[in-house]
RNA sequence: GCACCCGUAGCUCAGCUGGAUAGAGCGUUGCCCUCCGAAGGCAAAGGUCAGAGGUUCGAAUCCUCUCGGGUGCGCCA
């Protein structure tokens, strides 16, 4: 295969084949003209005995030809078969056309790997189109909790898979530094002010942080203003306290999240709407008060939980019932200020002016409801054409050894996100977070994402990244020039004779090599990078299989001392392994470990 | 009451956006290994995909209803 596709990606060259011999039907007048071929798809065979990949071309066609399906695929294999890079294709079922691949193809496919290293799998489905993920965007009000912890990594991951497949993309994160929840942050911030200077301050009133972390805010706005703050009513402080708090409380976050490894491009102040020379939050209600979708109403009262002062008035409302949502929402509080929902959607609009049409929000698995009315506003505000994908991440279960794990009190009942991070890594964490659907919970238990057994995900898959650096090793008596860095081993074990990888186990192997592009590619469109993390376990049991295989049959070990053309292309494959399983673990963040320690 | 998410093996979960005989790990049971490549291997049993209708060549997947669990329901973010 020399007119190797630029995404390497073995499904969708096979793909082109199948579109090429539809059309080559069609032109014969075997099959109408103009048929649509986008049904049409290339996938795995949940069966090996049903050969290396199957299509549904001719049961999706059948109709629109005015065919059996069976009839059909009749015509199609006699194309397909002429394929050069098609060994076999035989007709099966309702339909199916089961399509065996030359042998060659799996070397070639090999040699993509050595040649494109961790690259390989790196996608152009994204077209360098602009995205922005969204996610943390916790409130600056504390150190970031176990609760967070799941939506950061998975944004993060998230961002990370979509600009593996071609995306431009920003990682951004809303700071909610507006709302009345960062002036309690202050008033708590200036009680821990006060006692820095001396004063006890006995227990802290309900209904403010309790805290030990305020404690260097309060140091620190000691430094600063001395006593100057005490007497001074808090018209004058409030500001400036509350200013001081938010940046410490940042600081603290964002060190939070480098200890996860996790960094964002933007960092939005939701205050920064409203502040300076324009009132983004105005403006944005004017604008959509002018198409009509903004207007001066009344609103039933909520059912269910009651309100306790819920008081029949008539507000500003933003007319969601039009694009969708359940009924229309106030962007307009009772005591004149902006709603949190006026500010979000000024602030997707800034995203929108800013150039992304693409946009993805992370949010907690409370904020679900809040969804189709943010979906509503974007559609309003971009006159359809951005799209908002929410992805919500459920509730994290934390135990240790199936118990759950008691909040400790000092922290002000929460396990913040540190002490998991110190206790068990960041590896274990990220993986952990990512080895489950999203919109599932997850039990995380402490004491067995750092066992070093099969049982626990993370570390069979680094171990069989650890392992290929292991064979790596042992090989250097047979082969003692096998370089050490990763481009310049590639290139030694590439012209190996890959053809002599024939053994069933071997191709299998291969086949799941292959597969990769097609991973990330599906994960990226659905958004969802747990099935780089499935992937990678599915791979990485696949090769300690393998790697056993060669206990019994001492003809498939890997080494083989007295042939030396072998043993480099084993290693080769050992190379494709080891750099398909740094790809899927960069992706996902996570480690990548030579060693095992 | 309404909206959204979920319901798959004893347990924890996948299932590639509608494909073939529904998969994996744990647990259970039975063998093998415990010298040549430590952090084991092989195999078996185990299912009304919550239930009932519908859509079509074909449904765990899409639609409707029912049951069961979770989340949320002006002026918190």
């Amino acid at each position: 295969m020399t007119d190797s596709s630029p995404s390497q990606h073995l499904f969708a060259d096979v793909l082109v084949r199948v579109h090429r011999a539809c059309a080559a039907l069609a032109e014969e007048g075997a099959l109408p003209s103009g048929l649509d071929l986008t049904r049409i798809v290339v996938e795995p065979p949940r069966d090996a005995s049903h050969g290396d990949m199957a299509t549904n071309a001719a049961m999706v066609l059948a109709k629109d030809a005015k065919t059996k399906p069976r009839d059909l695929a009749e015509r199609i294999v006699t194309k397909l078969r002429a394929d050069d890079l098609i060994e076999n294709a035989e007709i099966a079922g309702p339909g199916f056309i089961n399509l065996t691949l030359k042998l060659p193809v799996w070397a070639d496919v090999l040699r993509d790997v050595l040649r494109d290293g961790e690259g390989f799998g790196r996608s152009a489905i994204g077209a360098d189109e602009k995205v922005n993920v969204e996610y943390v965007s916790a409130n600056p009000t504390g150190p970031m909790h176990v609760g967070h912890c799941r939506g950061a990594v998975f944004g993060d991951a998230l961002a990370s898979l979509l600009s593996f497949a071609g995306y431009d993309v920003t990682r951004e994160y809303y700071i909610n530094d507006a709302g009345s929840q960062v002036d309690v942050l202050a008033r708590s911030a200036l009680l821990r002010y006060r006692e820095a200077l001396g004063e006890d301050i006995g227990a802290i009133p309900d209904g403010l942080y309790p805290g030990d972390y305020l404690k260097p805010v309060g140091q620190a706005l000691a430094a600063e203003h001395g006593d100057s703050l005490v007497k001074a009513p808090e018209a004058e402080w409030l500001g400036l306290v509350r200013a001081k708090a938010i940046g410490m409380m940042m600081e603290m976050i964002r060190g939070d999240l480098a200890a996860l490894n996790i960094r964002h491009d933007v960092f939005f102040s939701e205050r920064s709407l409203i502040e300076g020379s324009a009132d983004r939050v105005a403006e944005t209600i004017d604008f959509l008060r002018e198409k009509g979708d903004v207007y001066e109403g009344r609103l039933p009262p909520p059912k269910g939980a009651p309100v306790e002062d819920y008081e029949d008035r008539e507000q500003t409302l933003f007319r969601a019932t039009a694009y969708g949502d359940d009924v229309d929402r106030p962007l307009k509080k009772s005591d004149g200020g902006y709603t949190y929902f006026a500010s979000d959607i000024a602030y997707h609009k800034t995203k929108f002016d800013r150039g992304f049409h693409n946009m993805v929000d992370v949010w907690g698995a409370d904020h679900g409801g809040y969804i189709k009315r943010v979906q509503a506003a974007i559609k309003a505000v971009t006159s359809g054409q951005a799209t908002l994908d929410v992805k919500i991440v459920q509730l994290v279960k934390l135990l240790r050894n199936g118990e759950p794990v008691k909040m400790s009190k000092r922290a002000g009942d929460f396990v913040t996100l540190r002490e998991v991070v110190d206790e068990v890594g960041s590896d274990a964490v990220r993986f952990m977070m990512l080895f489950r659907k999203n919109d599932a919970v997850l039990d995380f238990d402490l004491a067995k994402v750092i066992e070093q057994s099969k049982d626990n995900p993370v570390f069979y898959v680094q171990y069989g990244h650890a392992r290929g650096f292991s064979i790596f090793r042992n090989a250097r008596e047979v082969f003692p020039d096998l370089p050490e860095a990763d481009a310049e081993r590639r290139q030694f074990l590439g012209i190996a004779d890959l053809e002599r990888l024939s053994d069933p186990v071997e191709i299998s192997l291969l086949r799941r090599l292959a597969l990769y592009p097609r991973t990330v590619e599906a994960a990226a469109v659905a958004h969802e990078p747990h099935r780089i993390a499935f992937y990678l376990y599915d791979l990485a049991s696949e090769f300690h299989a393998l790697w056993t295989k060669g206990r019994d049959l001492p003809h498939l070990r890997f080494i083989i001392n007295n042939d030396a053309q072998i043993t480099r292309a084993r290693l080769a494959l050992v190379q494709g392994v080891v750099a398909v399983l740094a790809s899927g673990l960069t992706v996902l963040g996570v480690h990548a470990p030579t060693e095992m320690r």
